[in-house]
DNA sequence: GTTGCCGGGTG
DNA sequence: CACCCGGCAAC
């Protein structure tokens, strides 16, 4: 219902830093430092997902969490929450990411202006865009990440830049099916308003709920250039499966049960992307999951058939404040209705 | 134990 | 009317 107010907080995190620097040798650090992370969430559960994120050493080490309302800083959405009220939706999991994250990371890298300037027009932001990602693919789109937030860390020499960042903020579009990875918030969000909720592009309204369906990336980029180092050149377009399972923070319910379906879209605002017959294509949309395996059941969607589970679900007690009233006041939810 | 929400209370 | 919550049934 209105436009999102910038991010705050600091994005990059010195914890990365990688004491050689070796990133810095590759000339690729510069491409992840200049990028001023869209924001950080203002209070982080104990700091265990982002700061933990970016581990120098492993091969590549990622700190995933799917976007808190609050941390995208939507007007309606609280302030900063508390550290608690965050928990239940930070994913502190840095498990490994496979080896098509970490070229994905480094294409974007590699296609920063600041290092590109010699580097072979093969890899180009062009060539690495795809609009096109119904198959679930992997794909980059430099080309309309252009609106990386202009708040650049205090005044540090472009060469501390390059030496302290070493983690690069990226966003992961988690609709289902798409996996489009952006390295900034503004433009995530515009790529799935524009495409997943068929919003227009320009128009800044907006309810935040595009927040929702995209995740925040930390990459070490040290470690990620230490990690591809070993791998064998990877076309942009190899067909490896958008598979990141540590990456993934199953949804609530899902928690607790292993095996279970994240959800998908909801159906009423996008009915091409309903699948019919598809297990979850009746739940909730969640932020915090990505797509699901079709053949996955979702057995606690299936229990109220009324119309079960809402805002209660999506959003977590800790952010009940962005509950429809109805859910607040304990009454039947209005927010997703069938 | 969790969840959704009816029914009823308060202001 | 908005807002809140006890308590219940389903799970």
């Amino acid at each position: 219902s209105s436009p999102n107010p910038p991010r705050s907080g600091g994005s990059l995190l010195p914890a990365a830093v990688s004491p050689a620097g070796s990133v810095g040798t590759r000339g690729l650090a510069g491409g992840a430092a200049v990028v001023p992370g869209p924001g950080q969430p203002g209070g982080h559960a104990a700091g265990a997902g982002r700061g933990a994120g970016a581990v120098p050493g492993a091969a590549l080490c990622c700190a995933v969490h799917p976007r808190a309302p609050a941390q995208v800083g939507t007007p309606a959405r609280p302030p900063p929450s508390p550290p608690s009220a965050l928990s239940g939706r930070k994913l502190s999991g840095k498990a490994g990411i496979d080896e098509v994250m970490a070229a994905a990371v480094l294409t974007s890298l590699s296609a920063s202006p600041l290092v590109l300037g010699h580097m072979p027009a093969t890899h180009g932001p062009g060539n690495c865009s795809s609009s096109s990602n119904t198959s679930g693919d992997w794909s980059w789109d430099p080309s309309s990440d252009r609106s990386t937030p202009s708040t650049p860390s205090p005044p540090s020499p472009p060469d501390a830049s390059l030496l302290q960042n070493s983690t690069k903020v990226m966003f992961k579009c988690l609709w289902k099916s798409c996996g489009k990875v952006l390295s900034s918030s503004s433009g995530m969000q515009k790529h799935i308003r524009t495409v997943h909720l068929g919003r227009k592009a320009d128009l800044e309204q907006s309810d935040g709920e595009e927040d929702f369906y995209y995740t925040e990336l930390d990459v070490d980029v040290d470690a990620l250039t230490d990690g591809l180092s070993s791998l064998t050149p990877v076309s942009p377009t190899s067909s490896v499966p958008p598979a990141f399972p540590g990456l993934r923070l199953p949804p609530r319910h899902c928690r607790s049960r292993p095996g279970l379906c994240p959800p998908v879209p909801p159906p009423h605002h996008h009915p091409s992307h309903a699948v019919p017959g598809e297990p979850c294509r009746r739940t909730p949309p969640s932020p915090l999951s990505p797509a699901c395996p079709p053949v996955v059941t979702c057995p606690l969607y299936r229990r109220r058939p009324r119309g079960a589970k809402k805002c209660r679900k999506v959003y977590g007690m800790e952010h009940r404040e962005m509950w429809c009233t109805a859910c607040r006041w304990k009454k039947a939810c209005q927010r997703f209705l069938d």
